[in-house]
DNA sequence: GTCTATAAGACGATAGAC
DNA sequence: GTCTATCGTCTTATAGAC
């Protein structure tokens, strides 16, 4: 006990979290075996049950620390005295952090019906404190008259399923940089509510 | 065998078919089993291997006639002189037709990973077909100066992204009738690609 | 065309040795 | 903390009666 603690143990339960995630989001959760997540880690099925009780519990924890940290970080961001601003930030993390972690974005947005209904009301929650914060953005500028929208919670959802299907096509070593992506849809974003994107950021023409 | 022939046989397939569609839809390609299927057509899991060899087949000839059911439907739509037509046409088709067959949409969408590299193969060249056709549409009001696009490969993908996101959050009976999604989605799509909707719609201002 | 029965094996999860 | 061994159940798919 004294030899092991705090050592061998958090390392195994952080490996184990790490295989689960890309074998869920290579194969689908219903698909993967705890057999199969334990031969990635090296270990044997049964030691599995040290970290977590259930298979579920993996996955509800991944989902979880993956909103989590998305709420975390996009929190840390923001801080905007004007509605473009704020979107523009918005959008420029949003897709930098789903290129950044493509296999959670995957899982979180993938695996949600095979959550049990108290740890899938748990991850809505979280997923719905991220859309307010996208609609809230979008009212203030309806609001100010610096966007033009038709309906709010439409073009809410529009915007962050234009963004997250970045996670679709994007390869690392394409023809574009993350850099040039991230501006092409914060580009596609400001136009969606009506903003002329190229007297906001004039350089992109240059670029492609 | 004459007694049978062509009547029950076929009618037993269809339903398969369907219930299967619903099945994978609602949990999932592989946390949906070949008994669970056949429990829902009233029948043994054994009959189902008079339709179907394998229960991947049954997959892939969802997902196959799903894609060919939604080219064939595109192409009929489609003949207009001017891209901007082209454009409002394509995204009214896409947000009707995704609106009217969630599970199909939703199962040739989520469960890709699922099918075998045949298959799978088979399916994303359908899929492809059908971003050309957008991605044609958006080359050509590039060229001519109807549209303002930074990237069309990126744009192509962004807008089929969101008009496809529809059915994350689309539930009939909601707060808005399909004609105003319909509407709603149009213009987004417009302003996509630079144009002021409104003028092409005023009728929208006073739905919302 | 559908049934029952079954083959052959994988599944999640547990028990107890070390 | 990890192992081996195992329980009980579920899986896809097949065989043969009717």
């Amino acid at each position: 006990m004294a030899r092991t603690a705090g050592s061998i143990g958090k390392e195994t339960e952080k490996r184990v979290l790490k295989e689960a995630l890309t074998l869920f989001a290579h194969h689908g959760y219903a698909a993967v075996s705890m057999r199969q997540i334990a031969g990635k880690c090296g270990i044997q099925a049964g030691a599995l049950y040290n970290y977590f009780p259930t298979k579920q519990s993996i996955l509800h924890g991944l989902m979880k620390s993956h909103m989590q940290n998305l709420l975390t970080a996009l929190d840390v961001e923001q801080l905007h005295n004007n509605p473009t601003q704020a979107l523009e930030a918005f959008a420029q993390f949003h897709i930098r952090y789903h290129i950044d972690k493509p296999e959670g974005v995957f899982v979180a947005y993938m695996e949600l019906r095979n959550l049990e209904p108290e740890p899938y009301a748990e991850i809505m929650k979280l997923r719905q404190k991220y859309e307010r914060f996208l609609r809230r953005i979008l009212r203030e500028g309806q609001a100010s008259g610096d966007f033009e929208i038709d309906d709010v919670p439409v073009t809410t959802m529009a915007i962050i399923s234009m963004m997250t299907g970045v996670n679709t096509w994007f390869r690392d070593g394409g023809r574009l940089s993350v850099e040039e992506i991230e501006k092409i849809y914060v580009n596609l974003v400001l136009s969606v509510v009506g903003l002329e994107p190229e007297l906001l950021t004039p350089r992109l023409k240059e670029v492609t």
